[in-house]
DNA sequence: TCTGGGGTCCTTTCACCC
DNA sequence: TCTGGGGTGAAAGGACCC
């Protein structure tokens, strides 16, 4: 790392547990737990004959990405959503095992069960992490470090994974503190080092800097953090607009104000699916879009939402992207107006049977609580049936799977079609 | 090298209203 | 009647994150 000495410790033991406080992590009540190789390591846990192998989890088809590799495999230059085409060449050795999604979200659960007992401000920010505000737990528990230090052991004793822990007085800086002591570490940043941590990191340290930005800034002459910090504001926005400036400029002084949330709603929901091979056939381009119009449905009524805004994405063979949307005059929650607005919106397009498309997406904005908003019947609609009965398939689905029940024209024919690279699920 | 799927957020453009 | 500015919301695109 070469940057100051801070507070790590890992399982092998640089700093022991129990000795993280020293003073050092006083103002340090955020806490950001990463799972290590979340997907991979489970898997290893499963066949504990891949332990320290090169493992790989992805999907099979023509068209995947890496979702997840352990250490071993990273060694030989795999990285997550790189394509599996790739990944195979670089480490043919590696295992590669297909995604099993629902065991990761069991794993998920109870890893975060174990952040709850710990402290109820808990923010999970996907199935392998989240960050926890431990301010209130301090006096029961111990110092934020030891709290981590806990928390570690926990995880590893239940559920024979190991996970990363920063901790620091607030979520980016926490977070970058366990991305530094990655895998299985714990990563103090002493509030009055912070600047010293910080400053000489690249700008792709920054959260929301990418390829795009990077670029910029490096166009700009700015290539660390020191360097954005001494930017006056003002030099920043003529180049990014005023949100990305202050946001740039905030983090790279290391101020962040953002407050632990428990409970953040959800804004949209949507399902995509990216063709094995490229296809112009209209018709399969419906029939997917029914398919995903279906998840998608399912996924607000799971949810307790309707939503006024669909939204149909379209990636032509080429990878360019159009997105068309329609805002409904009532918020729904019924597949068959999703799909009616997503095949308008398809046709408005221009794209139907003009442009062989490798993906199409269904997504749903603007949502509401279902329970909150009134349909209005318009002549011949019947739409309290079209809900009352999708919400019986979802009981059936939800006991007998996803292909328990199905509109006919989702019934696989004989004649074959592109294969997707996941089933519908 | 050839790019998944689920999301969030920001910016720009345009239409519409006052 | 035409023009213009400001505010607002929708639409579209793009960058980014995990």
């Amino acid at each position: 790392m070469g940057g100051p000495e801070l507070h790590r410790g890992g399982s092998r033991g640089v700093v022991p547990p129990g000795q993280q406080q020293s003073g050092n992590d006083v103002g340090c009540h955020i806490l950001h737990v990463d799972m290590d190789a979340f997907y991979a390591s489970v898997e290893i846990r499963d066949r504990p004959e891949l332990a320290g192998q090169p493992v790989i989890v992805g999907g099979l088809s023509g068209r995947s990405v890496v979702l997840s590799a352990t250490y071993q495999a990273r060694a030989f230059g795999v990285r997550s959503a790189m394509p599996m085409a790739r990944a195979r060449r670089l480490c043919p050795h590696a295992t590669v095992i297909p995604p099993r999604h629902r065991l990761y979200g069991a794993v998920s659960k109870e890893v975060m069960a174990i952040f709850q007992a710990v402290t109820p401000l808990v923010q999970p920010l996907s199935l392998d992490e989240a960050f926890l505000d431990v301010s209130g737990a301090i006096r029961l528990l111990g110092s934020p470090a030891d709290i981590g230090q806990r928390i570690r052991a926990d995880v590893a004793r239940q559920q024979q994974i190991t996970c990363s822990v920063g901790v620091a007085s607030n979520k980016f800086l926490a977070k970058l503190a366990s991305v530094h002591c990655k895998p299985d570490g714990l990563l103090v940043i002493p509030a009055d080092r912070v600047l010293e941590f910080l400053h000489p990191l690249p700008v792709s340290a920054l959260w929301g800097v990418g390829e795009r930005t990077g670029q910029t800034l490096a166009r700009l002459g700015l290539r660390t953090v020191g360097d954005i910090a001494s930017t006056p504001v003002r030099s920043l926005e003529a180049e990014f607009g005023p949100a990305t400036a202050a946001h740039l400029s905030a983090l790279a002084s290391g101020r962040d104000s953002r407050s632990v949330e428990t409970s953040v709603r959800e804004k949209s929901v949507g399902a995509e699916e990216t063709f094995d091979v490229d296809v112009a056939d209209p018709e399969v381009i419906r029939r997917e879009l029914l398919r995903l119009s279906r998840r998608t449905a399912r996924a607000l009524r799971a949810s307790g939402c309707a939503a006024r805004t669909i939204t149909v994405k379209l990636r032509k063979a080429d990878f360019r992207t159009i997105t068309r949307s329609r805002t409904l005059s009532e918020p729904t929650d019924v597949t068959q107006r999703i799909y009616d607005t997503a095949c308008a919106l398809y046709e408005s397009s221009g794209l139907s049977g003009q442009a062989r498309l490798r993906l199409v997406g269904v997504r749903a904005s603007g949502l509401l609580p279902a329970a909150a908003t009134s349909t209005q019947l318009a002549l011949g609609d019947r739409p309290s049936s079209w809900q009352a009965a999708e919400t019986a398939m979802d009981r059936i689905t939800g006991r007998f799977g996803a292909d328990a029940v199905r509109p006919a024209a989702l019934v696989e024919r004989r004649a074959p079609e592109p294969r997707r690279s996941r089933p519908d699920a």
